[in-house]
DNA sequence: ATCACTGCATTAGTTGGGCTAATTATGTAG
DNA sequence: CTACATAATTAGCCCAACTAATGCAGTGAT
């Protein structure tokens, strides 16, 4: 059953004509003739009355006239808003990110990329890690961005940058002076920690673990900012990737001390899911992110230490 | 664009599966495949989700999904009232006849019909003449029955009965008693004729001038019943069919005497519509109607004038 | 990691449905 | 009755859609 012979039928009947109904749909006569008496056949009724001129619908074929109508508009509306979405769905780029990364740094990219590409819209939604993959995994975003991504048969991971870790502590702390920590100063130490189950936690550990220190876990949270008041408030000192402590360290709220431990560094990185192509404004994000995407703070003066941890 | 298509679409969205929507419409799964991606290609958009599985739709897949459920609800729906309509037109026999004919006559055969098709139903609808060949022409009515039926050529005329004329007084007329009226016994009477526009009218007076015979018009009407009330106080004769006047004879309300003015008859016939070929029921119906329709109430005495006038 | 399993995509080959062109039939108007 | 317009019919061609067979990818097991 084909929609063209159901718009054949009404063009039919609206212009009380086989003919003019044919051509308004560019088919020879004979084509709509036949294709309306297969209709006829199809369904079991007369349709037209071929028997008085000019062609009108029969009882039936007049209902069934109305039917064709709404039916066949109904698919045009169908056909209309799936362009409608599609459009919007291919201009939009949903992005999911942890808090550490989402809040300092996509703002600074998503506006160049906005200029870039004004048809575009970004969705940015800041979640826990592993809500950042579940969303990338259910499509409920295209990107995901996080640190130590997991590697995962479905997903794709584009390494962004890393962030190289530091010493932080209150500015009044005996070690915010130096200019380097070495692995013997932390001994001891009161630590404000990231909590167990989180992938940075571990790194952090195995680093403090192979160079022989052993700190004082004082407090345990599952967020950046929240260990970064504990700090400011004297409660202890802790490891930080050196981009989520820049302001603190500009405005002297917090002190931030290079390490002598090991490469202790915070990897960044994309993820979305494998095998699906990207749509357009996708790509391009991820091109915005990769390129201008090395996390410091555009004017932000860069170390020698920096620029040594970047790979 | 398929209604196929569209159900196979629906059919892999609800069952999560491309193969077993394949199944339920019986076609393999390859078939179903192709078909979905030609509808993607041809509506520029993916439907489906095939990196994961089961398979899912796409965020356009949904809502492009619920479009279709509803368009092939409708489309079913449509189909259905169809053939309910057909059914409940194809056992309707829609008969116009006019008063003189639809009042006596149909009502004795619409009964014994109804009781050999219990499915049937009679539509009978009464109109003046040339309401009828309208409404047959305009397919408002599949039948019509009426006298003297016109040559179309848009009609087939079935003829049915010829009635016989006879001259109608009241009964204290000075004719009342006669075994026979001769053309002379009306020279100069009063008469009730039919309006002029009436073939019967014409009929009539085609009679009379052959017989050269002139009467005194006094009142002129459309229809039988007022002509025979206007007879009944006495107002005029008249020249009406027999059946007609069979019961206000049989009362002795009216008198009725047979005629020998030339073969003065009135046919009635059935008409409808030509080349259309006729429904099951209507066919059965003018088989009812011309099998036992000779016009005479059922045990009715027949005189031998009326046996005559047969063709 | 590897393997087996399931399910979708792809390819090649065949067939029927739908189209065109030409002709015939039919309804309508003058 | 004739002329005209329009629909049905016929013959023939061609593409679209199907099947069968195979390749490939996602998934869950050991």
């Amino acid at each position: 059953m084909q929609l063209e012979t159901l718009k054949l039928f009404c063009d039919a009947v609206r212009l009380r004509s086989i003919s003019r109904g044919a051509a308004e749909s560019g088919v020879t006569q004979s084509a709509a003739s036949q294709a309306i008496q297969q209709l006829e056949t199809e369904l079991d009724v007369q349709l037209l009355d071929r028997s008085r001129r000019p062609l009108q619908p029969t009882q039936e074929g007049r209902g069934f006239y109305e039917a064709c109508r709404a039916l066949l508009a109904g698919f045009e509306r169908a056909r209309g808003d799936l362009a409608r979405s599609r459009q919007r769905v291919e201009g939009t780029v949903r992005v999911a990110a942890i808090y550490s990364v989402g809040l300092h740094d996509m703002s600074r990219h998503m506006q160049p990329f906005m200029a870039m590409h004004p048809h575009a819209r970004v969705l940015l939604e800041c979640l826990h890690p592993h809500k950042v993959v579940e969303a990338v995994l259910a499509d409920e975003a295209d990107l995901g961005i996080l640190s130590y991504p997991p590697t995962s048969r479905a997903l794709q991971v584009l390494p962004l940058r890393e962030e190289p870790m530091v010493l932080v502590c209150h500015p009044s702390h005996r070690l915010a002076r130096r200019r380097v920590a070495e692995a013997a100063d932390l001994q001891g130490e009161r630590f404000v920690a990231f909590d167990h189950d989180l992938p940075i936690r571990r790194a952090i550990d195995g680093a403090l673990r192979r160079a022989g220190v052993r700190v004082e876990v004082v407090m345990q949270f599952d967020n950046i900012e929240t260990i970064k008041q504990a700090i400011a408030i004297a409660a202890g000192v802790s490891i930080l990737p050196r981009p989520a402590v820049a302001k603190e360290v500009g405005i002297r709220t917090l002190g931030a001390v290079p390490l002598a431990i090991g490469r202790l560094v915070r990897p960044i990185a994309i993820i979305h899911r494998k095998g699906k192509r990207l749509p357009p404004a996708v790509d391009r994000f991820i091109d915005v992110l990769r390129r201008a995407g090395d996390g410091e703070v555009p004017g932000g003066s860069r170390t020698a230490f920096d620029q040594a941890a970047r790979p």
